[in-house]
DNA sequence: CTGAAAGCGCTTACAG
DNA sequence: CTGAAAGCGCTTACAG
């Protein structure tokens, strides 16, 4: 059984210009039967879609951006990529751009605004027709005057400026709601993980926990305040001090979902069940936490939505047109690592760590 | 405070041709002092950059390809970047490639041949220099004939052709450590989770799963093999098949790490404790699973390892050179979701399962 | 060591 | 409706 095409039929070193030669007519005819972009004789055109198709041409869109100044692909700074975080919203965003005929130039910046602003660079080489940042440390003026060149779009700040599209999530509600739902179900001790103090969304989640206790008319207790940074290990740490320095709390609120996890692993690890004997609430909504054991109630930020209409947003600069979009509203995900705390029988967290 | 130079000093605006002009040079000497590609006069090397830093020159990248062939840039297809082991890759690919001076285009393909075809075809259009597939569904004929036009680097799969480097993973191997991990520790009856047939890795996997049970002299039982999906569903669904079955097993290996969060997940859903009541083993080494509680034992493919070498031997191939790495070794990682079987008085999974 | 010239593969006014 | 021509911003033999 023979294939009656081959698997790949198509060159690269097939070009307009052969194309033109092997069929009779004009480069220029063949570049506008192409691209759809001037009317041309029914006859002509056949014969142009033939030759293409059995010469392989593959179009040269450099060779296009060249000529008329656009690439259609658009420049990505992300920070880790092998963080869930950005992974999500790396999907949303490929597929929208992908959707639309983009591709997509991906780079990551580690947060650091030296290495973004090389990003930047190597992308603006690259002739990229916009590119989205993804939160990171680079000045907002240096995007304000980025935005002069082409069009940005970024996530996670509020900014405004021609050309410049910004998608500033709510984390301060996010994190009230989070913090509220544990004081509603009856925790007053509640310990608060903080996420990388360089990162700006961390200060609005932090603010969010304070503003939650303080309508609760609590007060605030430092020891319940530890630092982190956003990943397993800093959520371990903070965890395992809570417990070392003997910290009564009942609930843990992690700025975000790596740190919950780690959190949620130093508690197994010294016996202490969740949610029997700590309830904890993240924050992002990463895939992972759905499938934890327990399932972890969390405060969704719909990353990938968020990457979909970051990519819509640029999208609407690239044609023009004033994007309308704005991140999802964070949304408390009610899952199985919150319980109301256990009467006070000897049963808070501090006493049963301590006991072992 | 006033900074003595703007934060973005550049503009796509000024070309090679405007450098030279403004310092009273020929273009090709610009170009020769900027690519370094010939000896200029010390006197005109001072000049020209100074001119290049004080108009801000950003050499236009596609221009050079244009004139020269190279891009300078490579297109990577994935599958789904959501997932932690795209990430994981994606992370050693782009590391590797933007310190070499390359940029990455990347692309997903969901696991369809046609989409992934797409992809290709739209990095051809952009002359990517070279193609990274993730395993994928294109067939090894595409592949092959795709490194006729182009370099290409395909993971998860063995092929030899010219132009292509494979870099298969030893999924067997890796699968028959696990098993005999749970067997050296006395399990005897072992529930194995498969991962979605489709992928090509997926049957080495269970391979090694039946190679280390008959090393053990022990016989296969069918029911103690289920379908999954390679997503922590896949692996919830089967283990919640296995527990309302009544089927008699102490331990679960996973063939890949999302099923067995979903697993574990399912078995605290029920009562039953991993380690105390039914050990677990992973595949793949996810961020997530070092993390999970109890940290889940599983098997290595040092996914971001994996990624960097397949973009070293793009980079080989790019610079004529036949690529001499090959994917790490996977490596079984002892984490704490095993322990011997507990002693029969009734404490095994089926019997706990079905006494709730 | 350096410049003028041709060419890379397209697009797009400009004239029919 | 269609073609010849110029131009996009570089690089690279080719001659000094």
């Amino acid at each position: 059984m023979k294939r009656s095409k081959p698997l790949l039929p198509t060159s690269s070193h097939v070009t307009l210009g052969k194309v033109a030669a092997a069929c009779g007519v004009s480069p220029s005819t063949v570049s506008r039967v192409i691209n759809g972009t001037a009317i041309v004789s029914a006859e002509k055109q056949a014969r142009v879609r033939r030759a293409v198709e059995e010469l392989g041409f593959v179009p040269n869109t450099l060779a296009r951006a060249l000529a008329d100044g656009r690439t259609f692909s658009v420049g990505l700074v992300a920070q880790y990529l092998e963080s869930p975080f950005y992974a999500l919203m790396l999907r949303g965003i490929e597929e929208t751009l992908s959707a639309a005929g983009y591709g997509l130039v991906v780079a990551s910046g580690h947060w650091n605004a030296e290495e973004e602003a090389r990003c930047v660079h190597a992308m603006r080489m690259r002739r990229v027709d916009g590119i989205i940042v993804l939160t990171g440390m680079l000045e907002d003026e240096f995007l304000i005057e980025l935005a002069r060149e082409l069009p940005v779009v970024v996530t996670g700040r509020a900014l405004e400026a021609p050309g410049l599209h910004a998608l500033p999530s709510k984390d301060f509600d996010g994190a009230r709601a989070a913090t509220r739902h544990l004081l509603e179900r009856g925790h007053a001790r509640i310990a608060f993980i903080g996420g990388d103090v360089s990162h700006p969304d961390s200060h609005e989640r932090e603010r969010g926990y304070r503003a939650a206790l303080a309508e609760a008319s609590l007060g605030m207790d430092p020891a319940l305040m530890r630092a982190g940074d956003y990943l397993e290990t800093g959520g371990a740490a903070a965890t395992e001090a809570l417990l070392d320095e003997g910290v009564d709390f009942t609930a843990i609120f992690a700025a975000n979902d790596q740190m919950a996890a780690g959190a949620a692993q130093v508690l197994y690890r010294r016996g202490l069940r969740v949610p029997e004997d700590v309830s904890i609430v993240g924050f992002d909504d990463l895939l992972s936490t759905a499938h934890a054991s327990p399932p972890r109630t969390t405060v969704s930020l719909s990353v990938a939505e968020l990457g979909r209409r970051a990519a819509l947003a640029i999208l609407d600069l690239l044609q023009h047109r004033a994007p309308r979009v704005h991140a999802p509203e964070p949304e408390l995900v009610l899952r199985q690592s919150v319980r109301p705390p256990a009467p006070q029988r000897g049963g808070s967290a501090r006493s049963m760590s301590t006991s072992r």
